[in-house]
DNA sequence: TTGAAAAGTGAAACTTTTTTACATATAATA
DNA sequence: TATTATATGTAAAAAAGTTTCACTTTTCAA
């Protein structure tokens, strides 16, 4: 709580035995009794409006309360306070620990002010991201970590919105040493799909796992034996099921509006985590292999 | 009562107990580097003893500094308060809300078991988020908007690994009444710059803010009067000078082999936040539109 | 009651702090 | 290199805060 020991010549003020170290709410509240009335006045203000008087000078607190600067000043004094900016900064604190936080989740409002809107989209993406590294399990991580390292391929497979995820995951991969691809087009992943066989590794990327073209396209790995990775949002999903190694992106949407766009960066984490494991378990093997990827970052590193 | 409202400049700065605007840290780390040599050591000061310096006077301030008084008072300015009296509240409030933070970051490590690195790397990207999201300030989001709603189109542009987030910008603003356009390719996105007029706005997205391709664009674009919304995570960068609006992903990157990575996820949460923004704000305006929107947005929810 | 003495108060003088104006130096630009 | 724009410190002005002092009210013993 608030002792103000950090101020050197406060000692000097401090005067009697009774005032020992106490909040400013306490010290006021405490004092209030022993109070003039004008002082009452600005103690009543000060206790009600903290966080506003806390950011008047003392004129116009002066104004506010009829009081005179001096008598102000004086009270202050009385209250134990350094001075008058002392006092204030107390006050200041008070205020905010006043205001409990409620780290509720409320619903992205129309009335909302851009700046909540915006506090509250970050809160949702934090949330989501939390709950997603929750649900991650070693086992799997290292599962599929040792299918990417002794893949002879790594194809990322995403439609629609997940394409971004795909692509993504795709350029990130680009800068180890693996072998990888992605093809924005549907059709295109489905004859690539066909020709990948039980060496080759798939990531496939897809917010509710049962998209028909997706399951189309895991399909046709599942037939030639390809290694399947998912990330979905739905461990129930027809994708998650069908998966050798699926992960979980949560993201507990409370805003019909917004589904998809959390599950999206989500994603993107648990594709920047397998991303990070990999390069550091490739380089933990081979020194070669380190230098060249770290080049290939160092390179790639000023860009864009 | 006696807010300051007598300071025209001050309703943008003030902070409401749950609104801020835009925290302090956000806000002298978002304008570190733009800051002079002298006001940098101020600033530095400021981050790193808050709490001391929420007490100092600018006297004290400034022969702590060695700066000027008079530096102090126009360095507090441009930072967005009103008077340094504020500042140093501001500071104060900043010492309190920092202090239970003990959270460290280490740096990833290949002695990392898997779930360590994936829940570094969490913890990485909410930090990232956190403070992009601090830095975000209610001035630039409302003018943003205002021009998103108001363009007759809105392109996004992003090379490279900024491409991804360029994409899911356009992905999303597609949902919207807004007239939306991607072009993946260089050369033709700088051909489409060359095509866009002062009713038109841009959206460019790069990490870094000074490649060379994207300045062509933004020269072009500026050229002919195209409203540029930026999001680069350095202020000081050619781009934020040169863009209409900008935006900051603050990324704190502590491995360079990440660099880049975390600023992605930041950018799409801010694109996140400018889409809800525009679809909250135009749907207030038009019930009409906010119903097509509506529609729109439950046919796309099941998909992918 | 009454008349010191004590306590409270505001106006104004005074001190300290902060801001602004101005001159100079430094960096950027053409 | 000349010219303009940007920083910076000094010093003067303004604002904020404190103290002095004269006046009023309250307290309380005679």
């Amino acid at each position: 709580m608030f002792t103000k020991s950090e101020s050197p010549q406060q000692n000097a003020v401090r005067k009697g035995a009774a005032t020992i170290a106490r909040s400013t709410i306490g010290k006021i509240r405490g004092t209030y009794d022993q109070l003039s009335r004008t002082e009452k006045k600005v103690a009543q203000l000060a206790l009600d409006n903290p966080g506003v008087v806390s950011e008047m000078t003392i004129k116009e607190l002066s104004s506010a309360t009829g009081v005179s600067t001096a008598t102000i000043s004086r009270f202050v004094k009385r209250m134990d306070y350094a001075n008058y900016r002392e006092f204030t900064m107390a006050l200041a604190h008070m205020a905010i620990e006043d205001t409990p936080q409620v780290s509720s989740f409320p619903e992205l409002d129309e009335g909302d002010s851009l700046s909540t809107i915006a506090n509250k989209t970050f809160r949702y993406t934090i949330h989501s991201l939390e709950a997603t590294n929750e649900a991650l399990s070693e086992h799997e991580l290292a599962r599929a970590v040792l299918k990417l390292i002794h893949a002879q391929s790594v194809t990322f497979f995403g439609l629609g919105g997940s394409s971004i995820a795909a692509l993504d995951g795709y350029h990130k991969f680009l800068r180890t040493s693996l072998n990888v691809a992605f093809y924005p087009d549907y059709d295109i992943q489905l004859m690539q799909a066909a020709k990948l066989g039980k060496d080759d590794c798939a990531i496939i990327i897809s917010h509710s796992g049962r998209n028909h073209e997706t399951l189309n396209i895991v399909n046709e790995l599942n037939n030639n034996g390809v290694t399947v990775i998912a990330i979905t949002s739905y461990s129930g999903s027809p994708l998650a099921q069908a998966a050798d190694v699926s992960f979980l992106s949560l993201t507990d949407e409370v805003n019909y509006r917004s589904e998809g766009m959390y599950s999206l960066i989500s994603q993107l984490a648990i594709l920047d985590s397998l991303f990070m494991m990999t390069v550091l378990r490739i380089s933990s093997r081979t020194d070669q292999t380190l230098t060249k990827v770290r080049d290939v970052i160092e390179q790639t590193r000023h860009e864009l």
